[in-house]
DNA sequence: AGTGCCTGCCC
DNA sequence: ATTCTGC
DNA sequence: GCAGAATGGGCAGGCACT
């Protein structure tokens, strides 16, 4: 956990990657460290690290590439391929049209749906292979036999491997259309056979990274879209490509988002298609943008709900509550129901002041009037009395 | 075999 | 996922 | 602006215990 950086102790994959780079230059004898030279130096070995790291985030690669050929040949021994997931490129969220437009301004940009499922990056490797992993890396092959199974009639004449991110989706065969986030997730995870999958996915495809032998991250959109729509078919119900709309007025997109909110999607994704339009897995991961239903002024519901407990705090907040207990009060049976947790939108000088303001309403215990679930989740470290209303957007 | 609890993933 | 904070 | 670490709901899976 501590090589992955995963640990949660403020040493995570960036601190690993130079640390990395450091021990290797310094104890490479290939590395000049003239006196003035020598940060320089370092600061290239970590910008040379991070690079393959991208493409290749493996140390089990990486760490006997450097100990062998030392930094400056690393590039040449490691680089993307297909059986090693590299990490997906993500989306800053964005709330208002007028923010996609200002960030975009005087640059091309396309927009697709963005669809409510599972982030699948298939690979399919020279040996025959194919992989699909997760948007953590995480290793989906066996939960998905039946992508694998339709994989030879989606892919084109010539095609030996190739890396695409795309995102699965539950698919509803009869009324052919798609099906919620929820859904999807009550698929099985382990043992699937083909023949047994009960909820059905289509694939929609919306880039392509590598391509017989070739890596694609470094070209623009366009480019990767152009070979993803030629090397790749349509099959009704199976695997999709991403709908997209090139236009850039207001009222065109404005119809596209309606259209993606109409079709069960989530909103739309925007992206350049033409400058900065490469596919930057940890450099400028966040060079994409979502447009969410959900953010949008208006779309949203807001609930008016009690605060009925509190959680204790772990690492940074340790000493308050860590979170919320919220309830809405129920005229007809003269209760008080737990709806939810909350645990995010608080700064922490906000958290202070409101555990002052707790510290006065601590109950004994929850009120007879409470309704609550069993699980553990539910029951608070400390109860409140129902006297603090709170507006939850 | 059934239940409850916990973990580790998705979002 | 969302959100805040330190750099 | 980014990385890191808090936190959410919900699901399948797996273990322990009945």
């Amino acid at each position: 956990r501590s090589l992955e950086g995963k640990l949660r102790i403020g040493l995570a994959e960036q601190s690993v990657l130079v640390s990395l780079s450091h021990a290797i230059a310094l104890s490479d004898p290939r590395t000049k460290l003239s006196e003035d030279k020598c940060g320089t130096a370092l600061d290239e070995a970590v910008r040379t690290v991070k690079q393959v790291y991208s493409e290749l985030p493996t140390y089990d690669e990486i760490v006997p590439a450097l100990l062998k050929h030392g930094v400056k040949a690393l590039p040449d021994h490691c680089k993307l391929r297909p059986g090693i997931p590299l990490k997906p490129m993500l989306a800053h969220p964005t709330k208002s049209l007028t923010e996609v437009l200002n960030r975009f301004e005087n640059m091309a940009f396309t927009c697709e749906f963005k669809y409510d499922g599972e982030r699948a990056q298939i690979h399919l490797l020279e040996s025959g292979d194919v992989k699909i992993y997760s948007r953590n890396s995480e290793d989906l092959s066996v939960k998905y036999p039946d992508i694998m199974q339709r994989l030879p009639k989606i892919i084109g004449p010539g095609v030996t491997s190739f890396v695409m991110d795309s995102e699965a989706v539950a698919w509803d065969r009869e009324q052919k259309c798609i099906l919620p986030f929820q859904v999807l997730s009550g698929r099985k995870r382990k043992d699937v056979a083909a023949e047994d999958v009960k909820v059905q996915v289509c694939v929609f495809g919306f880039d392509l990274l590598y391509l017989n032998g070739e890596t694609l991250t470094h070209k623009s959109l366009v480019e990767r879209r152009v070979l993803l729509h030629t090397n790749f078919n349509h099959v009704e119900g199976e695997f999709a490509f991403a709908k997209h709309m090139d236009g850039s007025s207001v009222e065109q997109i404005q119809t596209f988002l309606e259209e993606s909110v109409t079709g069960n999607c989530e909103g739309l994704m925007v992206k350049t298609l033409e400058q900065e339009a490469s596919y930057e897995p940890s450099k400028r991961s966040r060079n994409w943008l979502k447009l969410k239903k959900d953010y949008l002024d208006g779309v949203g519901d807001s609930l008016d709900l009690v605060v009925v407990g509190g959680f204790t705090g772990k690492g940074k907040r340790t000493g308050w509550y860590g979170g919320y207990l919220l309830a809405c009060y129920d005229p007809d049976r003269e209760e008080y129901q737990t709806i939810c947790k909350i645990g995010t939108g608080f700064s922490e000088e906000a958290l202070a002041q409101q555990a002052e303001q707790f510290k006065e309403l601590i109950a004994d215990g929850p009120k007879s009037y409470y309704q609550y679930g069993d699980s553990p989740n539910v029951r608070p470290d400390v109860w409140f009395e129902p006297k603090i209303v709170r507006l939850v957007l």
